[in-house]
RNA sequence: GGGCCCGUAGUUCAAUGGAUAGAAUAGAAGUUUCCUAAACUUUUGAUACAAGUUCGAUUCUUGUCGGGCCUACCA
């Protein structure tokens, strides 16, 4: 790996000495080195008790005998070194940091990473066409696309893409709930953003489906069958069946009477004509097709409203009703291969219990691809397309299962994608009074979260009447800066593969651990920068020697590359959120304690000039990756 | 029934097997003649439980308890 920061150098030092002192062939990256505790003195500390066995030498002297050779053979990166236990605490030079800062502090790109040749592909977003987006979609996006940067970052070349699930059942429950009861009501008639308005119809058919089937739930309780389809019948008499065995126990209890709640549902009239719609969708009915077309062009354009307002964008948009038929001649030639196998019915499966899984259905009985077979003949078509090393889904951590599978049944059929897919899971976001649940209306809406959250960016800035001189538009500017930036930082800082409780009242806060106080950071260094300009000269050891808030910010920025490099091999934009945060919070120790105009002499204000631009230059660099911007003032 | 994931201060989050488990917020106490106090400083407070492996365990193993997800010829 190409990560030549300070760690490294320690590393490979330590590796150097250590088959010098004892001829021993140990590997850098068998080398633990960490920061030093501030309890501590010294900056990164090599620990040593893993050597202690192979070296049959106690730590103590390991560390004396270790830190002395490490300084007399690396005069100018190591000023002094002490032993505590296992543990050799060693100093790094001034000069060393100095010659750091004169390197990077005008490196507008300092921590990215030059071209590589490699291209990932970047799927996140994927939202479906029958209702807007919500709490849950922002964290995809907002992952989705400061992992598509990450890459960037990294060297790599990107191709952000999204697939829209358009078609379906769901989609046709908004259409028809919008023929009967929609009396012709468009965005333009009713002034509702289009996406919300398709979900107003949603919710309709949702709810009216509710009422239709208490009594449908009710005949099924009576015993009375005759309503239901021939298939679900046997279904139901099963858990019917399994009901008054389980009155103990009241978990597996609901779990049936679910499933019952369930075929009663799908035995309304409503979903009965819903099913219709989608044949005759399918089918390519004239009538239906058009108002498909008509209620999804709605939905686009206030998804696109959406994403130009949260900055989401993508090269390329795959559509599921140009891509569900694919995947079947992967069948034909999956069977050929003897990968899959054929059962009585005509159904096509693959059989994963080898690898501790189960058998998977690939292709219906009738002839129609599921949702795998769909995907895999996605992920071939995008690999004709481009040419991807890798293609990362951004996807619900439910999913886990399916990308297993799907990655399975890819590398099964030797595709030459296969190895290259890769699962973004990520958890829900919850509410603290629990899970989400669109049936039951506690969905958080995204375009009405970011407007509350600019709201009160707008509010909080105009009570601290500090920009007051601003234009509306640069006051609009920065309302919307904020209060994203707020809502960005506030879901991105927490480890993507974790689920995460969204509080409505704490994730507006704009203090302590937030965009806004990094943004905050930033604004004040550029208010220095606009007093001071910085003087290119470069610094000398007559500055005398750092102060441990100085050398504090520098040590951190120095390691700036080596967290984009984690973030990357990581999936993980939380790595850098808690980077910046750490970097700002130190940086404003030091702006408390330092005075950069005010300097005790001109050699230090210029060496603070130069540490707070590289400061500025990170923060931006590392805000931009994570989609937030960052103003000038605030 | 089978499989996967998660239990850390009141709350929301950190911690490649390493030093006395870090932050933020909430609570308590302070800091504006000085580069923006959306800031800074001090302080109270946590590894669900029980064994095991190890010089050393929040981290690895097993069990218990508590939560979540998957296990559809839905997508």
């Amino acid at each position: 790996m190409v990560n030549m920061g300070v760690v490294s150098v320690i590393q490979s030092a330590v590796s150097e000495q250590i088959g010098q002192l004892f001829k021993v062939d140990l590997a850098p990256s068998e080398v633990l080195v960490n920061e030093t505790k501030p309890e501590f003195e010294g900056d990164y500390t090599v620990v040593l008790f893993a050597l202690v066995k192979s070296l049959k030498k106690n730590p103590e002297a390991l560390g004396k005998e270790l830190g002395e050779q490490l300084i007399t053979s690396n005069p100018t990166l190591f000023s002094g070194f002490n032993v505590i236990k296992g543990f050799l605490n060693l100093s790094l030079a001034d000069s060393f940091w100095l010659r750091f800062l004169q390197q990077s502090y005008n490196d507008p790109i300092f921590g990215r990473q030059p071209s590589n040749g490699q291209r990932v592909m970047v799927e996140y977003s994927s939202p479906n066409t029958n209702k807007p987006l919500h709490l849950g979609h922002l964290r995809n996006n907002f992952l989705g696309w400061s992992v598509a940067e990450i890459f960037k970052a990294n060297g790599y070349e990107v191709i952000k893409t999204c697939i829209v699930n358009d078609r379906g059942v769901h989609i046709c429950k908004s259409m028809l709930a919008w023929e009967k009861f929609g009396h012709g009501a468009t965005p333009e008639s009713t002034g509702i953003k289009g996406d919300h308005l398709v979900g107003d119809y949603y919710v309709k058919f949702e709810n009216e489906l509710r009422a239709q089937t208490i009594p449908v739930l009710e005949k099924i309780r009576a015993g009375d069958l005759s309503d239901i389809d021939q298939d679900d019948k046997q279904k139901l008499t099963l858990f019917i069946s399994k009901v008054p065995p389980l009155q103990d126990n009241a978990a597996k209890k609901q779990e049936v009477e679910d499933e019952i709640k369930e075929i009663a549902r799908n035995n309304t009239p409503l979903m009965r004509e819903v099913r219709q719609m989608l044949i005759k969708w399918e089918q390519g009915d004239p009538a239906t097709i058009a108002l498909w077309k008509q209620m999804n062009s709605w939905v686009y354009q206030g998804f696109d409203a959406t994403y130009r307002r949260i900055g989401s964008d993508f090269d390329k948009i795959y559509y599921e009703s140009n891509t569900y038929l694919l995947g079947k001649n992967l069948v034909e030639s999956g069977l050929k291969k003897g990968v899959f196998f054929q059962k009585e019915d005509g159904s096509v499966w693959i059989d994963l219990t080898a690898v501790g899984l189960d058998q998977k259905i690939v292709r219906r009985k009738d002839g129609t691809a599921v949702y795998i077979t769909q995907d895999i003949g996605l992920a071939v078509q995008k690999y004709e397309e481009y040419k991807c090393d890798q293609s990362i889904y951004v996807v619900g951590d439910e999913q886990n299962y399916h990308f297993k599978v799907l990655k399975l049944i890819a590398q099964k059929l030797g595709l030459p994608a296969a190895d290259g897919i890769y699962h973004l899971s990520y958890g829900m976001v919850e509410l603290p009074s629990g899970k989400m649940k669109s049936r039951e209306g506690t969905v958080v809406d995204a375009d009405d979260l970011v407007d509350e959250m600019v709201r009160i960016a707008q509010e909080k800035t105009v009570e601290l009447g500090k920009v007051q001189d601003f234009t509306p538009e640069e006051l609009k500017d920065l309302y919307d800066t904020i209060g994203l930036g707020a809502l960005k930082f506030f879901l991105m800082r927490v480890d993507p593969k974790k689920r995460m409780v969204f509080n409505p009242e704490e994730s507006i806060d704009f203090h302590g651990f937030t965009g806004p106080f990094i943004q905050y950071t930033h604004a004040r260094i550029k208010s220095i920068l606009r007093k001071e300009p910085v003087d290119h000269q470069q610094v000398t050891d007559t500055v005398g020697s750092l102060f441990p808030l100085e050398k504090a910010v520098i040590t951190l920025s120095e390691q700036y590359p080596s967290i984009l490099a984690q973030a990357g091999a990581e999936h993980n934009p939380s790595v850098i959120a808690n980077y910046i945060f750490r970097m700002a919070q130190t940086f404003n120790s030091f702006y408390t304690e330092h005075s950069v105009v005010n300097a005790e002499s001109p050699e230090k204000k210029q060496l603070r000039l130069k540490l707070v631009q590289l400061t500025a230059n990170i923060i931006a660099s590392a805000m931009h990756l994570l989609g937030i911007r960052v103003p000038e003032r605030m």
